[in-house]
RNA sequence: GGAGGGGUUCCCGAGCGGUCAAAGGGAUCAGACUGUAAAUCUGACGGCACAGCCUUCGAAGGUUCGAAUCCUUCCCCCUCCA
């Protein structure tokens, strides 16, 4: 196999579509390195596994020699993702756009290398673009078109708002596309309608269009929507190893192999003989601590891997405490306060009525022995473990 | 500008004068079970000084013994016509 075919079935793995794959071949024959675009959006810098599917792909190109430019969507983060679920979101002020610039290198770099990485912002150009320019822009694209997009045309037939705003927004992606020059660009399948854009505002503007990769959207750990901050179903890399361990081990077992498709760096041969073994009888949660084993590993150390599934035999196995758990203090006064009263001001319930409903469902525990009463009076003393459900815990001085 | 439709608890979505803290589904949480924070089953799911009380159904008024449900005004969204 000649150089250009191993690049391209490394490039191809897990991808769910490549546009138009014989340029790319051209591209890739040239010898040159190859201008690598991926956007990002200055809203939520708390990258989640979702997000670590583009930039695994991005690390090929860079393990291939090829130049991965990074690019923070400030400006376009203005305008609102038009998902149609945040018609509007406030824009970020100079000051949060940098220090969430900063917040996304140091989580990048977990897995591309800095050393060949360029982070670039949009505002860097569309700022200088101005009102006329804009306009100019707008020129090259027609509404009819604008409604292709799927998200358009359902929001349109089902009668949900778009504003016009947010036609500009697969303009200006794909604006960003011609002023970085970029030779192929990277995105999920949603995003599609803007990363065509690219290509079609790159011929008007005299360039080549880029070659357009796509990678499919990880599930969250829901196992139906896709991984998202605003749902809650995200596993984010920053999080403690304890909770990447624990949530990876919540998903469905059958989203376990779409995970290890998506995410795991092991070999496919591997990932097949995994799954013949789950197949023939194997305990398919042993399969899975391996998965949450490998993505621990990978955002803290092997260490951390080993700890978090000690940790987790012994709490979910045998029912112990954790080691480490949230001090707080509650002043009971000399009367004494209602356990309900303290579960809520330890921060281990919302309400005193959750509260409430959480000792009526047997789900209180007070240093192990479980809470019947509602009524129980805490008095001052020594200092209490209390737990609520299997996973919230704290330890509590009474004064 | 005109005509019509609509805004309900985290989300979707019923309700259309009392029996409504509001059906159903989803999400979430708790319990049981287990091979796991899988699956499955059961239950909970506005707040509080909790067998009672208080506050919610876009906003503000009004009618009524009583309103999410009726009336008025206002705000917002959608569709069609111009």
């Amino acid at each position: 196999m000649n150089a250009v075919a191993s690049a391209l079935e490394l490039i191809k793995r897990g991808a769910e579509e490549l546009l138009v794959e014989a340029e790319l071949v051209d591209k890739l024959a040239s010898g040159r390195p190859l201008r690598v675009k991926a956007g990002f959006d200055p809203t939520a810098p708390d990258l989640h596994l979702g997000h670590t599917v583009l930039l695994n792909k991005l690390r090929h190109f860079q393990d291939l020699g090829h130049h991965v430019m990074f690019l923070i969507g400030d400006f376009t983060g203005m305008i609102g993702d038009p998902t149609g679920k945040n018609a509007t979101r406030p824009p970020l002020t100079r000051e949060q756009v940098a220090q969430n610039a900063v917040t996304y290198q140091t989580q990048v770099f977990k897995i591309l290398d800095p050393a060949r990485t360029e982070v670039c912002f949009n505002s860097a150009w569309m700022n200088d673009l101005g009102s006329a320019g804009m306009i100019r822009l707008a020129a090259h694209h027609t509404v009819a078109r604008m409604l292709e997009r799927d998200d358009f045309s359902k929001r349109y037939a089902s009668n949900q708002p778009i504003a016009i705003h947010e036609f500009l927004y697969p303009l200006c992606q794909g604006y960003d596309s011609v002023a970085m020059r970029a030779d192929v660009e990277l995105g999920g399948t949603d995003q599609k309608f803007n990363l065509l854009m690219g290509r079609e505002l790159q011929k008007h503007y005299g360039q080549s269009p880029q070659t357009v990769l796509m990678m499919p959207l990880l599930e969250g750990l829901d196992g139906v929507n896709k991984m998202s901050k605003s749902l809650g179903n995200y596993v984010g890399i920053n999080e403690p190893a304890g909770e990447i361990f624990g949530k990876v081990m919540s998903i469905s077992d059958e989203l376990m192999w779409r995970y290890y498709q998506l995410l795991s760096f092991r070999a496919q041969g591997e990932i097949d003989q995994l799954r013949r073994e789950v197949g023939e009888g194997r305990n398919p949660r042993d399969v899975k601590v391996l998965l949450a084993q490998e993505l621990v590993a990978r955002f803290h150390d092997q260490a951390a891997a080993e700890r978090a599934l000690a940790d987790f035999e012994a709490r979910f196995q045998r029912g112990a405490m954790p080691d480490e758990m949230p001090e707080v203090q509650v002043a009971v006064g000399t009367a004494g306060l209602p356990v309900v009263q303290v579960l809520r001001q330890a921060g281990l319930t919302g309400s005193t009525s959750e509260a409430m409903r959480m000792i009526d469902q047997g789900g209180v525990r007070i240093n192990g022995e479980r809470v019947a009463d509602k009524g129980l009076l805490l008095t001052a003393g020594e200092s209490v473990v209390l737990q609520v459900g299997k996973r919230k815990f704290a330890r509590v001085a009474l004064t």
